[in-house]
DNA sequence: GCCAACGTTGGC
DNA sequence: GCCAACGTTGGC
């Protein structure tokens, strides 16, 4: 069984359009240093979709990708403790979700979203994606 | 740009 | 192994 994530980006750094122009061929999320934040992306498959989320500015989930490479050595760093998987491109939220959006929904108020701001990659239950799914106004079936 | 929250580091 | 100092993240 899949699981879903949730990758925060700061939009000047790495963008979804940016993550967009990689097309299928996607990219290697480096420069993690943070030991919850690697252990997620370890734990991650083949397939497995996540959000994509803009922080600091826009603050809203854009888009949604998959991972298309296991964990590996981040090329960013030579130490050897931090690894990292590529993700690919899936689509664009029709409707983008804000964070205002998330905290204002009761059943999201346990979302890693809002329980824990400062992880970089979060897990995200199977309830919790179907409802941020459909409040971008995509079916979760159609995924 | 500020600052609270929180993760990491390093001295003891 | 504790904990104070420090650095970073990220919402506002």
């Amino acid at each position: 069984m899949a699981n879903y994530w949730l990758f925060k980006s700061e939009p000047f750094k790495w963008s979804w359009e940016m993550q967009k122009a990689k097309g299928a061929v996607g990219e290697e999320w480096d420069g993690v240093r943070n030991y919850q934040a690697r252990n997620n992306m370890r734990a991650m498959k083949i397939g497995d979709k996540a959000f994509f989320y803009h922080s600091n500015e826009g603050l809203e989930v854009v888009g949604i990708v998959e991972v298309n490479e296991l964990s590996a050595p981040d090329s960013t760093t030579d130490d050897p403790r931090w690894d990292c998987v590529h993700i690919r491109a899936v689509c664009d939220m029709p409707k983008p979700v804000t964070l205002k959006d998330v905290k204002a929904n009761p059943a999201l108020e346990k979302m890693a979203l809002v329980t824990s701001m400062r992880l970089s990659v979060q897990p995200v239950l199977q309830d919790e994606w179907d409802e941020v799914c459909r409040m971008g106004g995509l079916d979760p079936k159609s995924i």
